[in-house]
DNA sequence: TCATATATCGAACGTTCGATCTATTGCTGT
DNA sequence: ACAGCAATAGATCGAACGTTCGATATATGA
């Protein structure tokens, strides 16, 4: 046991993809239902309303990233390596949760209340962990911007657009892609005012 | 005369408030319609329905877009400066019509048909300049990259990203922020490859 | 065994949606 | 003055939506 799904489970990742592909707004209670063949009621009894099965999912999925996020700032490396390391865990991240990460970014607004001040918060930390080591790298004269704003927004523009485009199908692996991002967000970010070492 | 406003007009623009603001699902005929205290009769009057409203949103700032794009494609200079110049105008267009943009890229799939297919051969020719652009770049060898593709993408979640953030009453300018953003793209484009030329 | 909590169901409710239908208005050319 | 047509309004439709409810089935604990 431990290995069992109970439907609260099956639930959930079935939500994930309906979201994920047609949306929250294109996905009814019902589509969710039909697809595993339960009764709408389950739904309700296990997250209370639509917009609960929606924010445990941003929940779960942010909790993740955040935590594998933290990990990486909490190193004790240099701040080029550190910046490096954590464009390159929110890049893996993001394509490997496809589903997830495309539902808490794509559906953006549109949600009431509780569903946006989560999302805001989730998405306030995230900005942090970018702004802390871009300030450090800004401070060391490692970089030399006007706006870390712009520029974090920049980095988040690159990494959440394959959400859109990625499909593993594709001629090139995860892995390569993920290589020719991260050189993209590099060059960006450091450029011409940027050292050539390894 | 010229400068008179039909109603068509003005449902239009409403529209285009509306769906950017709240998403094309979000948004339901009637909002349109009491947005402008009249009925519902002349929006289908117009239009069709509601997803040949969007069409011709679509259309119409695609209409500008491509445009634009195609002239600067056409201009007889040097590929590098080229690229820079499509960028920059890619920028502005997107960061001025901020609404018409967000529509036709916020909602993504969700439509049927039609829309989908504009959609589709929308982006086809946005992607199509750059393509072009690029492979001349990398064919002078200006540039190294494994997939073009890739890269354009990766430029497009940087331009198609500021949508999310962009605010006017922000405390950086259109101007400045263009600079950050074509500043990034360019580093992250040539990146050490690139010479130092000014 | 009985009591209680949890899980699941089917039916129904009220609302909103896109769309249609039927009139009525207002302009335009003759 | 009047026919003709586009523009507009209002009433209405069936379908789909999120949600609630009472009833039933299953598991757990005393």
């Amino acid at each position: 046991m431990g290995n069992i799904k109970t439907n609260k489970d099956r639930i959930f990742k079935t939500a994930i993809s309906l979201f994920s592909a047609k949306g929250f707004r294109g996905t009814s209670i019902r589509d969710i239902a039909n697809a595993m063949n339960i009764s709408i009621s389950n739904i309700y009894h296990h997250f209370g309303n639509k917009e609960g099965l929606l924010v445990a999912i941003l929940e779960h999925s942010s909790e993740r990233l955040v935590k594998k996020l933290k990990e990486v700032s909490e190193l004790d490396v240099p701040p080029k390596e550190k910046f490096k390391k954590l464009v390159e865990t929110h890049i893996r991240l993001a394509g490997t949760f496809t589903e997830e990460t495309k539902i808490f970014f794509l559906d953006e607004e549109h949600l009431s209340e509780e569903g946006e001040k989560i999302n805001r918060n989730i998405q306030r930390q995230i900005y942090g962990f970018y702004q802390n080591v871009l300030q450090e790298l800004d401070e060391t004269g490692l970089i030399r911007c006007r706006s870390i704003k712009v520029l974090a927004f920049n980095i988040f523009g690159v990494i959440n657009w394959q959400l859109r485009w990625y499909r593993p199908e594709g001629p090139l692996s995860l892995d390569e892609i993920i290589d020719e991002m991260l050189s993209f967000i590099m060059n960006g970010v450091f450029g011409t005012t940027g050292q050539n070492q390894k």
